[in-house]
DNA sequence: CGATTGATTGAGTCGGCTCAAGATTGGTGG
DNA sequence: CCACCAATCTTGAGCCGACTCAATCAATCG
């Protein structure tokens, strides 16, 4: 899951759904000077509590999350994160993190400097509204998250987060439609994600098998009925802002896919 | 708690904080056309699904809160707002409401077009900052109730929402530092906030009560034990990003108030 | 091949839920 | 000023979804 060309095109092209770009602003995006990294899994990019630091990554490949622990050592994943994602764009403008930064897998980022960035956004207005685009729609996402921890059961939550990290997937253009994927994520972190345990996680997972709703094998899952999967999770993309996303989901097909009508 | 002069340089003061802000800037802010509404408790400002009105709403007086619900009827809300605060901004960058905004008391509103928010951020990057950083703050607090409603139990989530809202009241400027405040929230609405029921907040108000942390009776809710209450709630207001809230945590004694040391 | 990490399963417990009934409170109309 | 109503708060009893504790199995790796 790699976009190994050199300049970061693909995400200005990413970025320019988010608002209109001029070919000029395309350009600046993707001729932004960066450092490629590659981390290995679990590697922290950043912890709760440090000042910002002197570059923001962008993920090219892998995945990473976001997590945040209380006091007494319990750990809560509060997002996730796919290829062509900015992980830490509010450290541009926020004096503290708030929370940390971990690779799920080995991932390639591309660090590029505060500076840059803040001379980038001070200098194309057009871009500092993509980027601040981005950054409302992860907010949205939080929110659905907040109402998925508080409000739903354990197959409710762990069907939504399926369904959510598939369009994603999709959107990202990592699986196609009808593809099975690999979620890479342990059942206990998957646990941390939904603010369940390991060992419920697991039942959980077995029964949704069982039902049919989805196949798994060790560590790999796929959807085996979407639209049971979907009902199962109260799944509605509408909090994924799909249409300031990606330009996978303009076609009819793709709209059917994603949408929220009776199963 | 109104702040009922004319025009809104309060809120300019209060943007100020969160980027630094030209004397023209803040006078652009405060000047800001608008138009003054005062809704009954309960009155929708936007419904989930809606596409984005033609004006943002400001908070001037009372407050207001941010829900969903999930397919079964089941609600969580997702955040409080106090006065000063801009409820809708997401809605000048995204084409769709992915939550509902509702008034929580009466509330009086100022509606600021989009057209002239529009204008203002193109004209004025250092504004434009200012209120993304402004949503950035939103999003760590989203984050913050990810962790409460997913790891912690019904003391420390109902302890940790008590702590955040007196902070925030405090630096909104509405209550001294050691002054008793009504909570304008019934118990079902507090449920709401933390993925609870109305039954087992009854029974965790009472149980923070007899141990001294909180006083309550009736509808009002006041702080006895700040230090202890922060405690069992893992508050820790760094996610609060108050040195770029409100010049009111300057002082020594405030940082005292509210740092995270041991109690 | 041992060691480690993650998945799986069983048994028992409990925090928070549901259902249901009163008790308060604040507001309203007569 | 009082009676009444509706919302909210309060309390009890019983239940269950998810947790804890504890093995065991499976896969990966130096």
């Amino acid at each position: 899951m790699s976009s190994a060309s050199a300049d970061l095109s693909f995400f200005a092209e990413r970025m320019s759904h988010r608002a209109s770009l001029s070919e000029a602003d395309r350009a600046a995006i993707a001729e932004l000077p960066h450092v490629r990294r590659r981390l290995n899994a679990n590697t922290y990019l950043i912890r709760e509590g440090e000042p910002p630091r002197s570059s923001c990554s962008l993920l090219i490949s892998g995945m990473a999350f976001r997590h945040k622990l209380t006091v007494e050592g319990a750990r809560q994943i509060v997002s996730v994160h796919l290829p062509g994602e900015l992980l830490d764009l509010q450290h541009l403008l926020l004096n503290i993190a708030d929370h940390s930064l971990q690779a799920l897998t080995e991932v390639e980022v591309a660090d590029i400097e505060r500076d840059v960035l803040q001379d980038l956004i001070l200098t194309r207005p057009a871009v500092a509204n993509a980027f601040w685009v981005d950054g409302l729609i992860d907010a949205s996402v939080f929110r659905e998250w907040v109402l998925n921890v508080g409000r739903r059961d354990a197959r409710a939550r762990i069907a939504h987060i399926l369904c959510e990290i598939a369009v994603r997937m999709r959107g990202a253009g990592l699986i196609s439609a009808s593809e099975k994927f690999v979620l890479p994520m342990t059942q206990e972190q998957l646990g941390d994600a939904t603010g369940l345990t390991s060992v419920h996680v697991n039942r959980t997972i077995k029964a949704l098998a069982t039902d049919g709703l989805i196949e798994h094998s060790g560590r790999s899952i796929s959807i085996a009925n979407w639209q049971k999967l979907r009902r199962v999770g109260d799944f509605n993309p509408l909090y994924l802002h799909l249409d300031q996303v990606s330009p996978r989901f303009d076609s009819p097909l793709d709209a059917l896919f994603i949408s929220a009508g009776p199963a």
